[in-house]
DNA sequence: TCTGGGGTCCTAGGACCC
DNA sequence: TCTGGGGTCCTAGGACCC
């Protein structure tokens, strides 16, 4: 028989951060989205001031002035090397490991009479620890919604020392009853809404009521949802996930852009990022998704939306070829007289990069694959946008604003923390 | 008055996750 | 003044096929 575990970094972007600031060690730390838009991660002393997740930074900084809240603008290079780092220990440790998000993983493990899971559990906390320095907590369970479950409770009460094993727990139906509905992995916002009105507010709730009603109200998905609370495994461990089927990327702007020019600049910028996810993966896009937006939160202000899909002639990673597709939805979708807050791309319908179908009735496009080899090579040598194509511009007023960003300690030379010793 | 059955594919929208 | 980014899955409805 086996169990699932997950193993969940505390407040991750914040532990990072801390990683290199240790003085931070128990005052309240904040990390701020992209652009410094929106709190999305918290240390436990900035949750006890009462700063929510997702919290717009400006209508915060005022109580993050007064406490002495310490804010750090996103740093993914950090973030992204630590995560690899964590990663590496599980897959060292464990033979069935899914990395699910940069700070989560779930593993499989054999339950035995033998084998005491709290423990092993704690073992591997503590080489995280003490290898990464990155607190995390485990949660085990008989299904991987149960591991959830297992995991928060682990990670809320320090009593139990960031492991708590669900399948040891002989009154596992009080813990559900313990447990709010939306809480549950899989029920958002809308459905727990939904669910209240419906008498159900807890997850032993959820998991009592019956398959016939599960299915027509929540679909598939709640179901198995459902099933999982009951400790019946619906959600394997993915080990090799599947192919990705798209590729986006997208920015809010430092301030709203009316000009086309400015647009054309940053949709360039974006679609050379996504192209050059697109090489790195060895994958080549079929279709090229163009999108701009104002901001849904000024309905003050004249709103305009749009999106256009570009299908390419034949599937492509070139960057000029997809750039000149983006222009050309971009232009068409692109209204004069709206301040624009957000624009981007998304390239869909990949395929292998070296098995592309070619087309009956178009020429191939000149696409020189070399070029393209070379340009990575040079931005992965020199740091990225060292070469780019000139439609992306170069001042770029528009970019997104990193205010209070820490070096990348792990990933620039120039950037190594320096370590002085006392005279 | 009465208008079949079975299937696929695509898209938009809604929901979720981190 | 200032509100992130990247991804997946499911369903319903329309268009089309024979």
């Amino acid at each position: 028989m086996t169990v699932f575990a997950l193993v969940d970094c505390n407040n991750f972007y914040v532990s990072c951060e801390r990683l290199f600031r240790p003085e931070l060690e128990g005052r309240p730390v904040v990390v701020l989205s992209n652009n410094d838009g929106c709190i999305i991660a918290r240390s436990n002393e900035a949750k006890a001031l009462g700063i929510a997740m997702g919290a717009p930074y400006f209508q915060t900084s005022a109580l993050i002035e007064r406490e002495g809240v310490e804010v750090f603008s996103s740093n993914y290079a950090l973030y992204g090397d630590l995560s690899q780092r964590v990663m590496a220990i599980l897959q060292e440790m464990e033979p069935e490991v899914e990395i699910y998000s940069i700070d989560e993983a779930f593993l499989r493990l054999p339950k035995n009479a033998a084998a005491n899971l709290t423990d092993q559990a704690l073992a591997l906390r503590h080489r995280i620890k003490q290898n990464v320095g990155i607190p995390v907590s485990i949660g085990i369970g008989a299904t991987r919604t149960l591991a959830k479950i297992a995991g928060r409770i682990a990670k809320k009460n320090p009593a139990h020392g960031g492991v708590f094993d669900l399948t040891a727990c002989s009154d596992r139906d009080r813990l559900l009853a313990g447990v709010e509905v939306g809480d549950v992995w899989g029920i958002g916002r809308r459905l727990s809404e939904k669910l209240n009105r419906e008498g159900v507010f807890t997850a032993l709730d959820l998991a009592r009521h019956d398959d016939d009603w599960l299915r027509r109200r929540l679909s598939v998905t709640g179901l198995r949802t459902a099933m999982e609370l009951r400790g019946i495994p619906c959600i394997g461990l993915d080990q090799a996930p599947a192919p990705r089927k798209s590729v986006i990327c997208s920015r809010s702007f430092r301030k709203p852009v009316a000009s086309l020019t400015d647009l054309r600049e940053a949709v360039s910028c974006y679609v050379s990022t996504a192209a050059e996810k697109l090489r790195e993966e060895g994958l080549a896009a079929a279709n090229l998704h163009v999108f701009l937006r104002t901001s849904p939160h000024r309905p003050d202000l004249p709103q305009h939306a749009e999106s256009l899909l570009v299908g390419l002639p034949q599937p492509t990673a070139s960057t000029p070829l997809l750039i000149k597709a983006a222009l050309r939805g971009l232009d068409r979708i692109y209204r004069p007289g709206y301040g624009y807050q957000k624009a981007g791309v998304m390239l869909t319908e990949l395929t292998p990069g070296d098995r592309i179908q070619q087309s009956l009735f178009h020429r191939p496009p000149r696409e020189d694959r070399a070029v393209m080899a070379a340009l990575d090579l040079i931005n992965r040598r020199w740091g990225r946008d060292t070469l780019h194509y000139a439609s992306s511009g170069q001042t770029r007023p528009w970019q997104m604003s990193r205010e209070r960003k820490s070096p990348a300690y792990t990933t620039s030379w120039q950037e190594l923390p320096k370590v002085r010793a006392a005279e």
